[in-house]
DNA sequence: ATGATACGAGTTTTT
DNA sequence: CTCGTATCAT
């Protein structure tokens, strides 16, 4: 067996400097991570804490791979997680090895995200999974709509097990690396009483014959070719003579596998990671593979990156003296020569609102001290809590950015988009044809929809090619009839001209012709502005492609949002969402119990569920450079109840020496860190002082946290006005009873004005006070 | 076929 | 409370 070979850049030879030669970006490492790129031979395991600058020594390592003439670029593997870090280490391999080989698109073919490789290489390997290389990968979406089918289609019960139970069940035996033949009757059982095995067979059969596979067979099927045959598992070991794998503690068991058939002969695998930054169990993500590296890889080299070059003294301390709480670390001493610079701030507050007007507080008060806006990020354990904070924001006219939601190609009118382009480029898609015939609404419903599956099937065609021939009976009404003659006229017509036409050009008239564009344009909404602002983008995204098919087959592994944002603007994200990201200044809302630690955490999950919690706090602190703030509310409305809650354990496991506590409360921050030292149980006062007021109303794990409090908090005086606005003139283009726009509420009407702050009902988004910058004419 | 209301569910998210 | 889905009524 041979692969088919990659375009070497036969240049690079010619251009790369001597070999011997160490180049002088090697001597700016210092001494852990020179030694982590010198070490090429035999598996190393770097552990890297956070901001001990890991990509620096990742990608200084693959440079001298290439320079040192160890390896071509095409012999070496580098697998990150998630596009952005595939990105950024590409720039950066780039700037040390590019000026020799200027012109190659791809520096490095075989780097990136687990799923792009392995859909590269599956690509070359599909027959022996009963795939056609040119197989389509749908996304969660058209996964769910599957399953649902197949679930209803079975005669089972489909709100009793909802197809997002399945499809989580199914994800969780991919990423484990389990076939459906491989289940034990445990597994088997966690669906519909034993039809786990038997939907996850059905649904493999149905994605075979549609061509196409979900993100997670994509490893799975690569691992099973992998195994199946022996000499295309020879092959790429010889091809790879080295393999590199960043944030390795976010393996999961499919991964590791791959990992482990592809290392096991050469043994040269350098994998770096942080056991302390594991915070993806709850997707599959085994911290076990990277505590268990040296017994896999038995002499392997573990290496520790432990200078910190992000935070300050006292904010890292913080840090270590939070995750020294938990068990089974591999340990890590993370140090710094930067100055000692403020103690980590707590500041405990009323409730919510208080708690989101003394962030926009403090933020003003750091602008007017030079701080940038784009520095400064707010970090949240879960979505709901961006809510309070975007209201406030809006209030007092601080620029914000929330990250995260949905990403771009998830949005309902990109997949539309993607739907024609797909259901163009084959009009076998009938996932796609399924999602627009209806799109915008053009009169065929179920009952239409109904009779062209009855058709297809019937007459064993691609849905499309059934709405063809269905037009030429009289099943439809003479109306529906002629709709439908006009759709697949169009997509006839569209197919021609996606022949002459750029990608971006199609779409562009596409959008026009189906009416899509009218759809959006006619409804006034915000959203439908922002919707057209999508379209708009994804077009122009398209221009960096030639044809169709090398777009569709791109966009789905790797299109994400980079809001290439112009305006400086504070961050608002999960925790999550910030790993690898830093900033000044870091604000984290929330830090009570039940809050963070989620009260999920905290009920379902034990110890190993607290730990990552923990892991995660560990996470939030580090992202802070200078300055970190920690809040925590003692009331909190969620669902519409009234809560009150207790600070968050991680708070009284931060180090005292390295805490500045303050509170609007009296009685003060001290009476908290008291009642948490008596006892470890975090319930146990709580159950003691207010055994009799148990919520009866609400999910259970607000119960469990916290007793309902009422009546509704009222302590802290209303409005505290910002500083910034407080004082600024009324804009003169405006008046009372003025239809405006507002980019995140639509069109209302101006109902007062006082200086520049406005209070407009909105058509849709109901009465608010917003700053008059934030809105037009309309 | 489409709009209106009832109902239930409700961390974290990448590919 | 607030969203999305499902069912119902028009």
């Amino acid at each position: 067996m041979s692969l088919p070979d990659d375009p070497l850049p036969a240049d690079l030879a010619a251009h790369l400097p001597a070999p011997a030669a160490a180049p002088e970006w090697l001597e700016r490492l210092n001494a852990p991570q020179r030694e982590a790129v010198l070490a090429t031979e035999g598996p190393v395991l770097m552990l890297a804490g956070a901001g001990t600058g890991k990509t620096a020594a990742l990608t200084a390592r693959l440079g001298w791979l290439v320079m040192s003439r160890r390896a071509w670029p095409s012999e070496i593997l580098c697998v990150t997680f998630t596009n952005k870090a595939a990105r950024e280490m590409r720039e950066r391999v780039g700037e040390l090895i590019g000026p020799a080989v200027e012109g190659q698109n791809s520096i490095i073919p075989w780097l990136g995200t687990f799923h792009a490789i392995a859909a590269r290489m599956l690509r070359r390997h599909a027959e022996l999974v009963g795939l056609q290389s040119n197989y389509t990968i749908i996304d969660t979406d058209d996964q769910l709509r599957l399953l649902k089918q197949l679930i209803q289609a079975e005669g089972v019960d489909d709100k009793r097990w909802p197809p997002r139970q399945l499809a989580s069940c199914i994800d969780r035996w991919k990423n484990r690396g389990l076939n459906p033949g491989d289940l034990d009757a445990a597994e088997n059982e966690a669906y519909a009483n034993g039809k786990g095995q038997r939907f996850y067979q059905l649904y493999q059969d149905r994605l075979k014959a549609l061509n196409a596979c979900d993100f997670g067979d994509l490893l799975l099927h690569m691992l099973n070719v992998l195994r199946a045959n022996r000499e295309i598992l020879e092959a790429y070991r010889a091809r790879f003579k080295y393999i590199m794998v960043d944030e390795y503690q976010d393996t999961n068991q499919v991964q590791y596998l791959w990992l482990r058939l592809l290392a096991q002969g050469r043994q040269n695998i350098c994998v770096v990671g942080d056991d302390d930054q594991s915070i993806y169990s709850w997707r599959g993500a085994e911290v076990a593979n990277i505590l268990k590296f040296e017994k896999d890889f038995p002499g392997a080299k573990v290496i520790r990156l432990e200078q910190n070059y992000r935070s300050t003294p006292q904010i890292l301390a913080a840090a270590s003296g939070l995750i020294g709480a938990n068990s089974e670390r591999l340990g890590k001493t993370l140090w710094t020569e930067a100055h000692a610079g403020d103690k980590v701030r707590v500041i405990g507050v009323w409730d919510g609102p208080e708690e989101a007007r003394r962030v926009g507080e403090e933020i003003e008060r750091l602008e007017r001290e030079g701080a940038r806006l784009d520095r400064t990020a707010i970090l949240v354990r879960a979505q709901f809590q961006t809510r309070e904070l975007e209201d406030r924001f809006i209030q007092i006219g601080l620029a914000y950015r929330i990250v995260g939601g949905f990403r771009f190609y998830e949005r309902a009118e990109v997949r539309d988009a993607l739907a024609y382009l797909r259901l163009i480029a084959q009009g076998s898609d009938d996932l796609a044809f399924e999602r627009i015939v209806n799109t915008p609404k053009r009169g065929l419903g179920d009952k239409a929809l109904e009779k062209i599956h009855r058709h297809a099937r019937a007459n064993a065609v691609p849905l499309l090619r059934a709405a063809l021939d269905i037009c030429d009976t009289d099943e439809l009404p003479a109306r529906a009839r002629g709709t439908l003659l006009a759709l697949v006229r169009d997509f006839a017509r569209w197919r021609e001209e996606a022949g002459r036409l750029a990608p971006a050009e199609l779409v562009r008239v596409v959008l026009d012709e189906s009416g899509y564009t009218a759809m959006l344009q006619a409804e006034r909404s915000a959203e439908a502005a922002g919707r057209l602002e999508n379209l708009t983008e994804l077009a122009r995204a398209m221009e960096d492609y030639e044809t169709l098919g090398d777009f569709l087959e791109h966009v789905s592994l790797v299109m994400d949002n980079d809001a290439n944002d112009e305006t400086e603007k504070v961050t608002i994200m999960t925790i999550h969402a910030a790993k690898g990201l830093e900033f000044d200044q870091v604000f984290l809302v929330g830090w009570e119990e039940g809050v963070f630690p989620s009260q999920r955490a905290l009920d379902e999950g034990g110890l190993s569920a607290l730990e990552e919690e923990r892991r995660l706090a560990y996470v939030a602190i580090t992202r802070a450079r200078r300055r970190c703030t920690i809040l925590h509310a003692a009331n909190r409305r969620i669902y519409g109840q009234w809560t009150s809650a207790i600070p968050s354990r991680f708070i009284a496991e931060i180090p005292e020496e390295h805490l500045a506590s303050e509170t609007t409360l009296s009685g003060g921050a001290s009476l908290w860190r008291a009642q948490w030292s008596e006892r470890d149980d975090p319930f146990a006062h709580v159950a003691r002082e207010q055994p009799a007021r148990t919520a009866t109303r609400g999910p259970g794990w607000q119960r469990a946290a916290a007793a309902p409090f009422d009546p509704a908090p009222r302590r802290v005086a209303q409005s505290t006005r910002s500083a910034a606005s407080f004082a600024a003139k009324p804009r003169l283009d405006l008046k009372v009873g003025d239809r405006v726009f507002h980019e995140k509420f639509g069109t209302g009407t101006i109902a007062a004005q006082e200086g520049n702050k406005l209070e407009i009902d909105f058509d849709e988004a109901g009465h608010k006070r917003v700053i008059d910058s934030f809105v037009r004419s309309a």
